[in-house]
Formats: C-alpha cells, sequence, structure tokens
DNA sequence: ACCATGACTATAA
DNA sequence: CTTATAGCCATGG
C-alpha cells in the first residue's frame, strides 16, 4: 500500500522534533530515513511554522547552507536561533556541520557533545 | 492535464 | 571553487 502524503509530512516534523538542542540534520537524511525525496521535506518545513513546536531551524541542506532562511520571519532569525543554541554560523553556514550533523540511525540520543 | 517552481542532492565538467 | 544537468515529487496556476 502507498504510504499517505499527510502522514509523510507529519513523520518529518516528528523527526524534526527529534533533534537534539545544539545539533542539526539535513534535508537529505530525513529524506532517505522517511523514504521520500528532499524536496518533499522542504516543502513539509515550508507548512511546520503552523506546528508552532517544530525546530525547523535545525535542518540545513548538505553543506550545512542556512538555505531555508528566507522562509522564516526575518532572514537572521535561523542564524539567531542557531547561535542561541550553541551552533557556530559564518556566512549561512553551520561551522563543522559534519560533526554537528545528528544521524538518527546511527546515533539515537545521549550522543556526547558535539566537541567543539 | 500540462507547465513552472521549489527550505534538495548527486554527479559531471 | 563554480556551473550545468538530471532526478526527485508536492503544490499552484
Amino acid at each position: 500500500m502507498k504510504p499517505d502524503r499527510a502522514a509523510f509530512f507529519d513523520q518529518v516534523y516528528s523527526v524534526v522534533r527529534q533533534i537534539p538542542r545544539g545539533r542539526v540534520c539535513s534535508y537529505g537524511i530525513i529524506a532517505r530515513l522517511l523514504g521520500g525525496s528532499p524536496r518533499l521535506v522542504g516543502y513539509a518545513l515550508n507548512h511546520s511554522h503552523v506546528y508552532g513546536d517544530v525546530p525547523a531551524h535545525r535542518v540545513v541542506n548538505r553543506n550545512g547552507l542556512l538555505t531555508g532562511k528566507y522562509h522564516f520571519a526575518t532572514p537572521n532569525r535561523m542564524r539567531e536561533l542557531l547561535e542561541a543554541e550553541g551552533v557556530e554560523v559564518v556566512e549561512d553556514r553551520v561551522v563543522r556541520f559534519e560533526s554537528l550533523c545528528w544521524d538518527p540511525l546511527s546515533e539515537i540520543d545521549s550522543e556526547p557533545p558535539p566537541a567543539r
């Protein structure tokens, strides 16, 4: 049976809510985890504002680039939210993204801190 | 139904 | 490093 599209959106929100504070994730990782395309993840996040409890700022593209910054209230909002969690952002890019990237497949929880 | 667009990514040049 | 192409698929005109 084909997975419901609305269910996929909810799955995206569910995963994003599980991203630990101070960590980030990419659209592609979530997409692969749920068996969808990265574009759908972005689309889901675009609608995530209605839920209010989805930390969409913790999702960036595979390069750690804040590609969704223009979809927040203000372009600087995404960076500010990340920096408030201890995530360094330089030139719209997450510093040491590969170290901060949270992969639910290999890192369930209680992971060691980003370790600079 | 067709066409354009987009918070993406992989690959190639 | 950049640019171009292809694959991806929901959404809107």
